[in-house]
DNA sequence: ATGGTTTTTACTGCGTC
DNA sequence: GACGCGGTAAAAACCAT
């Protein structure tokens, strides 16, 4: 047992808390009346002034390896190895040595060889799974937040949860946010679900900005092959409808609008949302429904000069079919 | 990076209440 | 006079190359 490994790790955590409550007690030094401090790793009480050693040889505060008795066995705080942030189970869990040796460092049989590097790989399995498990916990309720915030269904936060699963498993989010992919992952969910909201209506509820949004969306679709056709302007209009109190016959109208608009091609290359915008406020004006451009420009987010454009057009082309 | 297209910003004039 | 609306020019944003 003489040459067994056996490391002993400072404990950072403990020699903090320790130090705090000595330095809680206002010793002062006899000497200069300097602020004392102990240093748990020399086992002394030294003035930060002077440097006069007031006390020596204290209890060694660091790692206990054995419990005498019940009550010690429970004090957990002398116990176990030194905790870090910087890996999600704060490396707690278990590692198994690369080396195939036995704790008396002798070499194992190939059979035992075999078996350990079993355990290694379904170690490893576990671990990475619980790591996984934890990441998608919190993009989890990321996505909830932010879907909730935005009024999407229930179906929306399915398939984003989908989405994000999928980019996780496809090792997508080394180098990005798991806020960053959780949000682009909603915003696909809600188009794929032809209840859209537009780029700016999600940012205002993440905490990533704009551009990377874009960027992380572009990517996952891209990655894991979604296809998103286009937002059809149409999906707009009843959310739109709705926050204007506008009637089902206007909303018809609307509909009605964009599908003359789109046989004749205006809608390409022009955004969907100002061409919903439009097409809402051109239904307000051929039910009477008084709406004025600026509530719609409101509601829609879109300047009330590119309503007055498109409504110009979409009214041309209606036009020119009905006529 | 660049150039072309679309959207936004800011401002002005006109008519109505 | 405030408001709704239309138009314009220049700036900004966006997108494909």
């Amino acid at each position: 047992m003489s040459d067994t490994n056996v490391r002993r790790f400072q404990r950072d955590q403990d020699t903090e808390s320790e130090t705090q409550e000595e330095e809680s007690d206002e010793l002062v030094c006899p000497e200069c009346g300097g602020k004392l401090a102990t240093d748990t790793e020399h086992g002394e009480t030294v003035c930060s002034e002077c440097g006069l050693v007031i006390e020596e040889d204290n209890i060694d505060r660091g790692p206990e390896w054995r419990a005498f008795d019940a009550a010690e066995k429970d004090e957990k705080s002398r116990v176990g190895a030194p905790t870090t942030n910087m890996m999600h189970d704060k490396g707690l869990s278990t590692n198994i040595g690369w080396q195939d040796k036995d704790a008396y460092g002798n070499s194992l049989s190939s059979k035992q060889r075999q078996k350990m590097q079993r355990l290694r790989t379904w170690n490893e399995r576990f671990r990475t799974r619980d790591s996984k498990e934890r990441n998608l916990k919190q993009a989890l309720g990321e996505i909830d937040r932010m879907a909730s915030a935005l009024g999407l269904p229930e179906n929306v936060r399915e398939t984003a949860s989908v989405i994000y699963r999928r980019a996780l498993d496809e090792n997508l989010l080394p180098g990005r946010s798991i806020e960053g992919v959780a949000t682009a992952s909603l915003y696909a969910a809600a188009r794929q679900a032809g209840t859209p909201r537009s780029l700016d209506e999600i940012t205002s509820v993440s905490r990533v900005d704009k551009d990377e949004i874009a960027r992380t969306y572009r990517y996952v679709v891209r990655e894991l092959n979604l296809e998103i056709q286009p937002a059809d302007p149409e999906s707009y209009v009843p959310r739109f409808a709705s926050d204007l109190d506008l009637s089902d016959e206007a909303e018809r109208r609307a509909r009605q609008l964009l599908k003359s608009a789109k046989e004749k091609g205006i809608h390409s290359g022009k955004s969907p949302v100002g061409l919903a915008a439009a097409a809402v406020y051109a239904a307000s004006l051929l039910t009477n429904e008084k709406v004025t451009q600026s509530e719609v420009s409101e509601v829609a987010n879109i300047s009330e000069v590119t309503i007055r454009n498109r409504y110009h057009e979409l009214l041309e082309a209606d036009d020119g079919i009905a006529a």
